[in-house]
DNA sequence: ATGTTCAGTATTGTATACAGGATTCTTTCA
DNA sequence: TGAAAGAATCCTGTATACAATACTGAACAT
């Protein structure tokens, strides 16, 4: 049957919160056999969003061997992190100005994510969303399309590092400096905060998974 | 049967191959059927090919009819023109100093692209291949990617442009002044060039977009 | 002449079937 | 006991089948 939205994007939305939660750890084997069954579907709408979200980086496809969870790799955090520090100052740079009621819902955020410290999924989830929120009046929507996708790499370390240190980390500080800089019209300041907090957060995401996958050896 | 490269891989090229040549037009409906009898395989890899092309760009998955070469669009080729004239400096950037050999390869590139003036197909070749090996030593391969599959999409664009200009583009001019910058030792020089290249040359498309999408009606 | 309804056809999205490599487990031999 | 070989199983990649929508065109009404 034919539903007006293809299996394809919900398969997909269902795979990525597998990922996000952790329920299918880095470097861990998919199988869309598996994954079909559990959601209810055939594997061609498995296949598919599979193949889709290999593209995107969370991912990775092994020809003749099916896929797995792209595991933990320094070099791909600052890989990803060097690209999110230009592209997301990039569409700041490019939005219009952000209206007093948008900084406000930014601020909301923050202060839930305070209140969330503990639970990284929650935690991860407002962070993300912070960043939506605060490029979502940028005109360019391949970008913004663009860095909705690059974030959804710096989660699975995110997801990881909280997990072993105890749900601290998302400091909120960097983005209460981006609104105030914001609420005083001053664009460049918050641009430069922008570039810096994903630098700042990829840099020590990058550092901790050195350290986290030289040990698991 | 499965061989050591998944079938999809070649459809993919195939594909890209019959937009880049034209005979895929913008705007054009893309059946997959017919692609895969033309191609003598079955649906599924021509299909996987299509929804890849999809996410990249070049076509556009229109929900339960199917697929088409995406239309020629003023605001998407100034949309990915901005992204690429940040992201191929940035490429640059991080480059390690480039050696003597392959500036010699990318001024014979430019000195072939003046021979092939009137073959749009060749010419945008060309091109393509001339900001590839500029790239080629940038240590970030997610960058790389990004670079190379956002410059597919200028390619429809240029190929219209020249089909009707009558193959006149593409100056190398820019080019080489990128390479004196580079001969010099002057990376930031080289690198504004690079930005300007490519707003420059999408503001150009874009301009000749919006008389070409308005005069069709 | 233009618009509308209703078959019939074409085409898509999804499910299932099939072939062959990859993996695993057992068995055999050193 | 451990390594190597071989059989059995699993899983992937591709092909095909099926169900339902979208399109096409002819007959009809306005």
């Amino acid at each position: 049957m034919i539903t007006r939205a293809p299996l394809r994007d919900d398969v997909s939305r269902e795979i990525v919160q597998l990922v996000h939660s952790g329920e299918l750890a880095p470097g861990s084997k998919v199988r869309d056999v598996a994954l079909a069954e559990r959601l209810g579907v055939s594997r061609t709408p498995v296949r598919e969003a599979l193949l889709r979200l290999s593209r995107d980086g969370a991912l990775e496809a092994l020809p003749g061997r099916g896929f797995r969870v792209r595991p933990l790799d320094p070099g791909e955090i600052r890989d990803v992190g060097t690209i999110l520090s230009t592209l997301e100052p990039l569409a700041l740079r490019l939005s219009p100005d952000i209206p007093r009621e948008r900084l406000d819902r930014l601020s909301a955020l923050d202060r839930r994510m305070e209140t969330t410290r503990g639970d990284p999924a929650a935690s991860i989830d407002l962070h993300d969303d912070w960043h939506r929120i605060l490029l979502e009046g940028c005109p360019n929507p391949r970008l913004l399309q663009m860095t909705a996708t690059l974030r959804q790499t710096p989660r699975r370390y995110l997801h990881a590092y909280m997990r072993q240190t105890g749900g601290v980390s998302l400091s909120t500080g960097q983005h209460a400096k981006m609104l105030e800089a914001l609420g005083r019209d001053e664009r460049e300041s918050a641009i430069r905060h922008l570039e810096q907090h994903w630098r700042r957060g990829t840099e020590e995401l990058e550092a901790w998974t050195k350290t986290a996958v030289s040990s698991e050896q």
